[in-house]
DNA sequence: GCACTACTACACTCATCAGTGCACAAACCT
DNA sequence: AGGTTTGTGCACTGATGAGTGTAGTAGTGC
């Protein structure tokens, strides 16, 4: 039981790396410091180790996702408070193991359409229900002019992340939390201006 | 020279659609209707095949993007125009085509990192510069309050495609030309509230 | 006609890699 | 101790696929 941590480890790291195809089930092994026939006697197939990693990968981005959403609504200023939200939300969705997975399962989601679209449900869009959870309070306790919450969601999740998602998945190196952060702080009060109450 | 050419074709087909390591010679050559020893003449190695396909690929994106971006400025009120231009803007970027080459690229990121990189810039950043310089000149004008064009057209970008772009990474199928409009016109109102003039 | 270029057909090499079979060793219960 | 689980080492199969060599054909220009 201790190997099927090691390997599903050594995994995560290969397939998140070099793709699924990329991925060598012999240096795989190695890495994971076990044989090859182990490798083959707690997985079936190479898809199988895939998915079991894929499974793991989604619970984790999940969590840490979750984690990092929670937080109380209307003890201070709404602004300061979507500020600091925005700046949650934005290290939470550009936090380094979070691209390196999407940038994986976007390469592979033409060999693998259902683990893509299941990742994409359980944490993009449990991010974005979060959100839409907490702007509906806001406007419900009179504090934003939220008319529709799932929409404006998707804006405050965009307008916080701007290019630093997408330059991400291109070119991971240029992942840098001070723009993170600043591009969240502005992105707050762009929304705020457009969604303030009154 | 025919042939360059319609090895080209049926390699950016096969590669758009299978990846760089899914694509095999052998049928590529069979779909191009050519032997795979004229592929072999016409091109020293998969590899140069593939910096051949993307070159061309990037070119056709960066034509077509710029071809929708235009327009002139100031005819009509800001917020007509904002929103024409906010259609336009998500109808070029989630336009199938572009879609696939992104796919494609982020995902042989790791093989191929100087082209993704070059594709970034030559395609999203001449996006990004078409869409600053307009804002620029609406500030110039009066007509919006708009001190930092390149982060507002940054906010501009993504607050018109939304998750639009980000799920159709993962699930193509997603695509559907009415929520593109619906979004980027959503988009064009939310920035209009917050970087109208006065 | 002749020469040259573009292309073909196809058999071949060589490397890589998923997955298997098997005999054997170590670690763990009880 | 004795049995069972868990893992090892390694040689092997079989398939796939990039890239080559070669002899020969079709078209093009002169």
């Amino acid at each position: 039981m201790r190997s099927r941590a090691l390997v599903l480890d050594a995994a995560t790291e290969h397939f998140v790396r070099h793709g699924y195809i990329g991925t060598n089930l012999d240096t795989l092994a190695a890495d994971a410091g076990v044989s090859k026939r182990t490798v083959y006697n707690l997985f079936r197939s190479k898809d199988e180790l895939f998915h079991a990693v894929i499974g793991r990968v989604t619970e984790i981005a999940e969590q840490f996702v979750s984690d990092h959403l929670q937080g109380e609504v209307g003890a201070r200023p709404v602004d300061v408070e979507l500020r600091e939200f925005a700046v949650a939300h934005g290290r939470a969705v550009l936090a380094p193991r979070v691209i390196a997975t999407r940038r994986l399962l976007i390469g592979e989601a033409e060999r693998f359409p259902q683990l893509a679209a299941d990742y994409y449900e359980r944490v993009p869009g449990r991010v974005m229900a979060a959100i839409a959870e907490r702007l509906a309070r806001y406007h419900s306790a009179g504090l934003l002019n939220v008319p529709h919450p799932d929409l404006a969601a998707d804006q405050f999740a965009f307008l916080v992340l701007g290019s630093g998602l997408d330059r991400a998945l291109f070119d991971p190196s240029s992942l840098n939390d001070a723009s993170t952060v600043a591009r969240a702080l502005a992105g707050a009060d762009a929304f705020y201006r457009a969604y303030r109450a009154n």
